[in-house]
DNA sequence: CTCTGCAATTGATTAATGTCAAACCTTAGT
DNA sequence: ACTAAGGTTTGACATTAATCAATTGCAGAG
């Protein structure tokens, strides 16, 4: 029954050169699970028996200390998440819930250790997914430590933009709140904060956001690809 | 020249378990330079020509945007640097400086990814150093995001102390002013947060620190091995 | 030893952000 | 359609942190 979802993993950068043998031995025991929203499928701290793999839904991955909580990021199909924990049989850094009805393949950490090993494209296409990950959370880290909150939400829209296709208008694809646990604000500055960036040709209705001045908000956000291109 | 300071590399847990030849292959057309302090080694958005081992001395990585400026982390004897930018050949996203004069093995990144594909040892050591970055980027983002300046002061004091060998009276390896853009806050306030730790048994003497009251510091900074330990 | 330059500190002030309370809006369920 | 629940917004206020200005302290150069 798995079966029917393995050509959408297979084609995963992560997975899409290995050996088709390997492919099998990796995906052996592994499992497709259907989940309500706001399950926690990881607690941090617990060891990371399973990769992720996101096939349908969104799963946040958050984290919580001394009573508080905060969103590090939300994952999208089609991709993986907790790697790095898998890879150093380490216990998770983060938790995870999905958002909404979402499907997840898990496969287990062993396999994915084992086929390391055995499978050399496979090993090269890990480094990839892991350097490409360790880099967006030191663009994270910079975004965070030289950006002011209000200067955090003018570059990320001007990057959910761009992910929804480059026009004038555009959605947000998730809950404000969420949003600004995301942002590290709470949700009534982010209301100010879209306020705030009015003189600068951004307008908001409900999860619609208009653009009307590119270039002013561009002047005043300054993106720069070192920290907000997604790739390199 | 370099020959003797192959043994000191060698011992990484990035070398260590690779083919001799292999490691001969590596450290080909590789060299080792003296900087004096204050050299910037590497310019963020350059192309990442070196992986880079301090052998001695120390070296800061930082990051600038819109003309403000963070550290990031400090590099002392014997680490690697800047392993994801070479891996995935892209540019670097953090600027280094030395701190003091400091002597630097630079191994050409074309080096790294050939041995890369032809060791196994190798690819795994890197994953493993990887992996490890990853998460240690992680935890700091979950520093950043849930704790405030003055949670964080006192928690980089205990990772400090253990560092230091656990004493109650041990030194800041740091000039203030950059631990201050370290832990994200300006050099007053660390001077203010300082004081605003007295009443939890810390007294600061220059760089020597005193905590005269373990139980009542680890109370008020709640250290979690999920942010603060080095290596899980 | 003194001078000089820079780091560190201190105080006063301003700006940014968080908290609390209330009102408003949207939506899912009855 | 109505209601309840929870997300969102708004305003008043408190807290935290950054900025500005001035002073102190310290280490290296002459």
């Amino acid at each position: 029954m798995l079966e029917s979802h393995h050509p959408d993993i297979r084609k995963l950068d992560l997975f899409s050169e290995m050996e088709e043998d390997n492919f099998i031995s990796l995906m052996h025991a592994s499992y497709l699970q259907t989940f309500p929203p706001q399950i926690e499928l990881i607690l941090e701290g617990e060891p990371s028996d399973f990769l992720h793999v996101v096939i349908d839904g969104s799963v946040e991955l958050f984290a919580r200390w001394n009573g508080r909580e905060t969103s590090i990021t939300i994952i999208r199909p089609i991709s993986t998440f907790i790697l790095a924990a898998t890879l150093r049989n380490a216990p998770n850094l983060m938790s995870a819930r999905t958002l909404e009805k979402s499907r997840v393949v898990l496969i287990p950490s062993a396999n994915v250790r084992r086929v390391f090993d055995a499978d050399n494209k496979f090993a090269r296409a890990i480094v990839t997914e892991l350097a490409t990950g360790y880099r967006a959370s030191i663009k994270k880290t910079k975004d965070l430590k030289l950006r002011t909150s209000l200067e955090r939400l003018a570059n990320y829209l001007l990057r959910q933009q761009t992910r929804e296709g480059g026009h004038p208008v555009f959605e947000l694809q998730t809950e404000k709140r969420r949003l600004a646990s995301y942002l590290s604000m709470t949700p009534e500055n982010l209301s100010r904060a879209f306020k705030a960036l009015q003189p600068y040709g951004v307008t908001v209705d409900g999860c619609r956001i208009t653009i009307s001045n590119q270039s002013d908000l561009e002047k005043f956000a300054r993106p720069s690809p070192l920290i907000d291109d997604k790739t390199t």
